[in-house]
DNA sequence: CTGATTATTGATACCAAGTATCACTGGACG
DNA sequence: CGTCCAGTGATACTTGGTATCAATAATCAG
């Protein structure tokens, strides 16, 4: 992605253990462990796919815990159209997502222009708007670089 | 959703049994009666509840037809973060969906603005835009006038 | 129309993703 | 430390969807 983009973003710390902590959950070794695994990653990511690297965590808490951290507004979850949602680190405000249909490689844009358009909707909207989301299907530079096939089906 | 909007669509002539023909594929009875009923409903819908409507076609059947009329682009799969994906006819070329995350509701519409912008963000993003998608979540008009609590999640 | 040829059907079994239970464990805190 | 309750994880279950395959029904050439 272009750096006038990320120019829009204002980056937070990210400290996922930190974002259970504020909501009152113990610290325990489970929750390390999972937190500590997706910060390692640094890219988007399936429940599936922690439990497999984690197996020393039960399915359950690596569930328990992503949905926690969602709702702590720590991790995105990003719905694939067939397949299981991936997710991933939610580094700055409000944003939207673009994502690789061939390597899954997701990356978070924020532009001003997107939300200035939802205000103008807002005016011509039969009820009340409440949210919104936005995904960008790209083929990602490195993919262009190879010819495999896409995994992910583009939903446009 | 108002006048406004939907001048910016051009209808298209809606019949799914055409457009599975079209597709080379044969009219059979349990598919006359599954797009049948797809056009009775008139509003998104689940697979699932297809098949409670139709207790006389396969499960299989019905989710197999689901997937020719995505595929000839006669029906718009939406995503649903916690909970089985949604049909609704497309009714126009390329457009977007707001959806109520009280009742449900689905609602189609298209806006020269969106796509200025994403061709204005093609510029920025590293790789090839093939596609996007837009979901805006509301509270319908007629949801307004009721005081249930919201069934959907609001994935902002 | 008739029969041959194939696409289609649907019961069944299966799979993947995720949740409910609940006896046990181990953080937190006095 | 010791208590206590939040958290854990094995297990069983649910939901959504697909693979199989023998039986059936569209289609079409003759
Ligand atoms: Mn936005
Ligand atoms: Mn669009
Ligand atoms: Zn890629
Ligand atoms: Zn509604």
């Amino acid at each position: 992605m272009a750096a006038s983009l990320m120019l829009e973003t204002e980056s937070r710390g990210i400290n996922l253990s930190n974002a259970l902590e504020d909501r009152g959950l113990r610290r325990t070794g489970a929750r390390t462990a999972v937190t500590g695994r997706i910060e390692h990653l640094s890219g988007a990511f399936t429940a599936e796919q922690l439990c497999r690297d984690l197996p020393g965590v039960g399915r359950a808490t690596v569930y328990r815990t992503i949905r926690h951290l969602v709702d702590a507004g720590a991790l995105c979850k990003l719905p694939i159209l067939d397949g299981a949602p991936m997710y991933s680190i939610a580094r700055v405000e409000h944003h939207h997502h673009t994502i690789c249909s061939r390597c899954g490689a997701v990356g978070e844009f924020r532009h001003s222009t997107v939300e200035r358009v939802m205000r103008s909707l807002a005016k011509e909207i039969d009820g009340d708007i409440i949210g919104h989301r936005m995904e960008i299907f790209i083929t990602c530079g490195s993919c262009l670089n190879e010819s495999t096939t896409g995994k992910f089906s583009v939903h446009v």
